[in-house]
DNA sequence: TGTACATCAGTGAACGCGCGTTCACTGATGTAC
DNA sequence: TGTACATCAGTGAACGCGCGTTCACTGATGTAC
C-alpha cells in the first residue's frame, strides 16, 4: 500500500543471488583469491558492471558467501549438538549429518574448507569469527551434560574446539571422497571419524579422574 | 676431474631456489592459484622467461614447495614422537617443537595450512600424500607404546591422524597468534593444544575399556 | 696448456588477451499529486 | 485513475595494464682433442 510492492528489489535480490550461485560453482575448482570480478559476472549472465550495484568487490561477495555457507551449518550443528541417546548413538548421528550436510551444501562446505586458512583476510577473519561462535555454541551444550560436571569453561570450550574442527575436518575428507574414485571411501573416513570422536569422548569421561587434569 | 665441476649447476640451483623463496613470501599475502610467474620472476630478479628453465608453470612449483616445507616438518615430527619421559612431559615437548618450527618457518606452514584445502588440485595432492606418510610414520611411533598393546592397525593409524591434524591446527593458530596484536595469543593456544592432547592421551589409555571399543 | 666447438641459463622484444574500473546511457519501477 | 518526475538496476563502449608464452639471441661454462 503506502509503499514498495518491491518488484525491483526482489529483482535485486535474484540477480544478486544469481551472482553468489555463480562464485560459488567456481570457487570448486580455485580460490577466493584469484577469482576474478568479470568470471562472476559471465557465469551469473549480468554485464561486468552490474556487479558494483551488489558488491564493492570480489572480496565484499567472499565474506557474503561464508554468512551463507555458515549459516547452513548451524542449523547442523544445532541438530548434532541437541540429540539425545547414548554416547555411541550419538555419534553415529553425528557423523551422518555430516555427511548429510555434505551431500546437500558439497559446494558450501568445499568454500569453508578452502578460505579458512585462504589468502583474503577478510575472509578469513570472517570464518574464523563463526566458527567461535559454533565453538561457543557446541561447548554450551556440552556443558549441560552430566559427564561436564566439575569442569571449567575453558576446558569445555577446548573439548568443543576439538569436535569442531574434527567435524569440518571429516566434512573436507568426505568431500574429497566423493570426488575421487575410490570405492567405499565415504565409509572408510565415517569409520575413522566415529572412532576419533569415541576415543575422544572416552578422553571426557575420565577427564578428571587423573591428578590435575581439569585444574 | 673427469666432469663437472658444476658451477653452471650451483648457480641454476640457485636461482631455483631464489624463485622457491620469492613464491613462498609472496603467498604469504594470496593464495597459489593467484600467484603470477611474472609476479615471481620479479621478486626473484630474473627475467620472466628465464622461470621455465625451472619450472613448467607456477603449479609445478607449488608442488616443489610441498617437497620443501614437508621436508622441514618431517624431522619435527620424528623428534616430537620418540621423545621419551611420562605423558605430561612428552606433551609439553611436542607443544614446544610446533611452537618452535612455526617460528622457524612461519611461511612454510602457512604454505600448508593454506594449500592443503587450496584451489590446486596437484598441490593439494601432494600435501595429502606427504602428510598421508607423516601419519603413517607417527602410527608406527604410537604403535610400539605400551598402551598401544593390543590395538588394531586401523585405530593406532585413526589416533595418528588425530594427533597430526592436531598439530597442523595448532601450527595454524600460532601463526595467526604471531600476526594478531593480542598478547598472550601464543600462550593461549598452546595451553589448549596440551589439554587437548592429554585429553587425547586419557582416551588412548582407555580405549580398550570400553566393550567393542578396539573390535 | 691451448684451441675449437657444444651446451644451456638467462635475456629482451613482441604478441594477443582478459582483467578491473570509469562513464554516460536506458528504461522499467516507484512516488507525488 | 492519470500524469509528471525521480530512482536506480543493468548496459555497453572505452581505457590502460599486467598477464603467460614465443622466439631468436648472448655469453659464460663445459667438453674433446
Amino acid at each position: 500500500m503506502s509503499h514498495t510492492p518491491g518488484v525491483r528489489q526482489a529483482r535485486k535480490q535474484k540477480t544478486r543471488q544469481a551472482l553468489l550461485d555463480a562464485a560459488l560453482q567456481l570457487l570448486e575448482g580455485q580460490s577466493l583469491s584469484s577469482l576474478g570480478l568479470r568470471e562472476v559476472t559471465r557465469a551469473a549472465g549480468i554485464a561486468p558492471t552490474a556487479f558494483y550495484r551488489h558488491f564493492r568487490s570480489v572480496e565484499d561477495l567472499g565474506v557474503a558467501l561464508v554468512g551463507e555457507a555458515l549459516g547452513s551449518l548451524h542449523p547442523m550443528i544445532r541438530t548434532t549438538v541437541s540429540s539425545t541417546g547414548d554416547g555411541e548413538e550419538r555419534i553415529e548421528r553425528a557423523v551422518d549429518l555430516i555427511a548429510g550436510h555434505v551431500d546437500a551444501y558439497p559446494a558450501h562446505v568445499r568454500f569453508i574448507a578452502r578460505e579458512r586458512h585462504g589468502g583474503v583476510r577478510s575472509v578469513r577473519e570472517a570464518i574464523h569469527g563463526q566458527l567461535g561462535l559454533f565453538t561457543a555454541e557446541v561447548g554450551e551444550a556440552l556443558g549441560k551434560d552430566a559427564v561436564s560436571a566439575g569442569w571449567s569453561h575453558e576446558d569445555v570450550l577446548m573439548l568443543a574446539q576439538l569436535y569442531v574442527d574434527l567435524m569440518l575436518g571429516t566434512a573436507s575428507l568426505l568431500l574429497e571422497g566423493m570426488a575421487g574414485s575410490e570405492a567405499g571411501a565415504r565409509e572408510r573416513v565415517s569409520r575413522v571419524a566415529a572412532r576419533q570422536m569415541r576415543l575422544i569422548g572416552i578422553g571426557r569421561m575420565h577427564w578428571l579422574d587423573q591428578p590435575g587434569g581439569g585444574e
